[in-house]
DNA sequence: AAAGTGTTGTTGCAAATGCAACAGAAAGGG
DNA sequence: CCCTTTCTGTTGCATTTGCAACAACACTTT
């Protein structure tokens, strides 16, 4: 992947990254699978290959917070803990990771340049989505019965894809790991609503009446 | 409350925030209880008074998603979810606000002004401390038992408090509720808990030994 | 074809949880 | 001071849930 493809330098012309890759000294870097990437004070952009996030937990085990593929973004403004201490950024398959030093994205320059305005914008809009997207996982959360996390996911689903007919981009184990519920009992709350009439299920189609 | 004491200006002096004040073109507004705020493309700025952010349900309900007091900062970049169509700000306790509209803070202007890169960096600061406090959030949320949700908070506050002992910034009972577990079956698990010898509580103050 | 891997559906059972209801303690307001 | 509200602790009970285990199926790899 090319790195104007990024969303954080959406509206930005190739010129004028190329003029910006000089300016906020831009490092471009490779790593091997199971290599240790750094954290602090950059922003990292992954080109190819992937990543994972990981915490160290209080019993010493490794727990993985966020896996991601290229075009992901990470590292500064986005670690999802105060502590970076305990994070690890873990590569997963071989992968090109482009660094920004925090620094030259929040400083002003003197030329009041275009393209800085719009980064500046774009990762403010960035962050908008991650907050956005946790907000939601919080709310789906906060429902107590796996009945209710299923129906308000669903309804969330359905009014992103404007429609009650809409499909899953998981499989239904990764579904119950998203809601952080057993899949059994999900499976079992799902035939009982069918039962109900609350909602149709065609593979991974679902439609909802409710 | 003084808006130079805002976190969004930390940094800045006296002088620097009444030339950002004609320049950002902010505006200062009262609203009295119950009334009404506008959200889009604005940033909110709450310098006395409460107000909340609440959602209307799909069942019609307005349900509180957030209950600000001074010093509070709301709107574009806060706001929770995608579609603000179905966000309400409601002032709670007759309150002043100032707005200043997201254009001034994204645009480069041509002085590169200290403060304003202060002000940009000391929002993005604003906006990674929102991500960290939903993904703990989602951390709690994301455990299956009462008893796995309060040894991942009180590990938390622990850490935070840099002691074993620390105490909760809540009453119980709002415990229960930021941990989205009915209150008495908390209240059973605690018991438990001590009886085997876990934690210690007196009041609000608790002491951890898992 | 065979073996391996991952997904989905099912069930029994023990344990955890929510719910409702009640009562005393603590805190705050007039 | 009394009154009201909120917080806290308790219990019984029905329901939900997680867990473990198994089977069928699709898909990939060897």
């Amino acid at each position: 992947m090319i790195l104007l493809e990024n969303p954080l330098f959406a509206g930005i012309s190739a010129s004028e990254l190329s003029q910006m890759e000089d300016c906020f000294q831009m490092e471009r870097k490779t790593y091997r699978e199971k290599e240790e990437l750094p954290i602090g004070g950059k922003i990292g952009i992954l080109l190819s290959g992937c990543i994972s996030l990981n915490r160290l937990d209080i019993d010493g085990n490794l727990s993985m917070l966020e896996y991601m593929t290229e075009g992901g973004i990470f590292g500064a403004f986005f670690s999802l803990f105060a502590d970076t201490s305990d994070l690890m950024v873990i590569c997963e398959k071989a992968c090109t990771v482009v660094f920004i030093d925090t620094f030259h994205i929040t400083k002003r320059c003197h030329n009041a340049c275009h393209h800085h305005t719009v980064v500046v914008e774009n990762l403010l809009q960035l962050m908008t989505e991650k907050v956005q997207q946790l907000s939601e996982k919080v709310e789906i959360l906060s429902h107590r019965s796996i009945r209710e996390k299923l129906l308000c996911y669903f309804r969330m689903q359905s009014g992103k894809q404007g429609s009650v007919h809409f499909e899953l981009p998981f499989s239904f184990s990764a579904l119950a790991s998203y809601l952080c519920v057993d899949r059994s009992a999900m499976t079992r709350e799902l035939r009982k609503m069918k039962a109900e009439g609350l909602l149709e299920v065609n593979g991974r189609n679902i439609c909802l009446y409710a």
